[in-house]
DNA sequence: AGCCAGGGAGTCG
DNA sequence: CGACTCCATGGC
């Protein structure tokens, strides 16, 4: 089991529950359960620590180190530096306010960019039973979690990219099945490389998503910020607050870049799903 | 029954 | 380019 020293501000429940992720889900005693690339993990966080216990894997992977959590996590970014950066705009400002535990992840680019296109035009629960039916569909087996259910890891793009739609219907992603076979074809047959993506700058990066069919402007910054980490879109980290300020001495522009408002527009939806504010 | 929910493609002017 | 319409599905 690791223990990891949490910085401040962190909510763990904020966090995974916020509609970044699909695949966590909170349990009776309040710990959080998910898969996480191969493996189905259990965890929990204790006065300013968190716990995470591994509850196995896919045949031949192994549990994930404390760096992999680090990074997961987004415990490297100063979150107290970004809520001073933030106080200067009013909605973010809101955001903040509403639940200031919330960390925008680093998860896997291929699940991220599935993820995200079956979220089109869909609401967070359903979006949820269709990712878990179509790990169940393609995924390998993991094994049973603490309520019972048998997990399966999140399907590789050549598993996926030998399905047709017919093999998609029990998933029943609707009309977005077409665009998770283009995208899951584009990643396996190397035209959308997650290695070149990553080496690429954010603008470029974007274009070559938008590329692929089914993938538009909201599901290309979604994949910029929760599926390759491009938090200088999303402006969380201490360099990019430089850079921000170097472009804006007098502080944030009233319109804040397109990523960012990605972010703000899921954690509003989380907001509004608590009503914690009026729709 | 009708509307809509974390969009995007296709088709018109 | 801007403003449509359609696209499956399921919950309210």
């Amino acid at each position: 089991m690791l223990s990891i020293a949490l910085p401040s501000p962190f909510s763990l429940a904020d966090t995974l529950d916020c509609g970044q992720a699909f695949r966590w889900s909170r349990q009776p005693d309040g710990s959080e359960v998910g898969v996480v690339r191969d493996r189905l993990v259990q965890a929990s966080e204790h006065d300013g620590r968190l716990r995470i216990e591994d509850l196995g894997g896919v045949k031949g992977s192994s549990p994930h180190p404390l760096s992999f959590w680090r990074s997961y996590f987004a415990l490297d970014i100063d979150y107290a530096a970004l809520h001073t950066l933030y106080a200067k705009n009013r909605a973010l400002a809101r955001c903040v306010a509403a639940a200031p535990g919330i960390r925008v992840m680093r998860q896997d680019f291929f699940e991220a960019l599935l993820s995200i296109i079956i979220s089109q035009n869909n609401n967070i629960g359903r979006i949820r039973g269709i990712v878990e039916r179509l790990c169940e569909q393609a995924g390998e087996p993991i094994g049973i979690d603490p309520s019972g259910t048998p997990r399966h890891a999140f399907p590789t793009p050549h598993a996926m990219a030998r399905l047709e739609p017919p093999d998609l219907a029990p998933i029943r992603a609707g009309y977005r099945t077409k665009a998770l076979l283009a995208a899951s074809r584009a990643v396996a047959d190397g035209t959308l490389s997650e290695a070149e993506l990553r080496s690429l700058p954010t603008p470029a990066a974007r274009e070559r998503l938008l590329s692929v069919y089914g993938v538009g402007p909201k599901v290309a910054d979604c994949v910029l910020l929760f599926g390759l980490g491009r938090f200088e879109a999303f402006p969380v980290d201490v360099w990019i607050r430089r850079a921000m300020e170097r472009h804006f001495p007098r502080g944030l522009p009233r319109a804040v870049r397109p990523t960012a408002g990605i972010a703000q527009q899921y954690i509003f939806h989380f907001v509004r799903d608590r009503q914690l504010v009026e729709p």
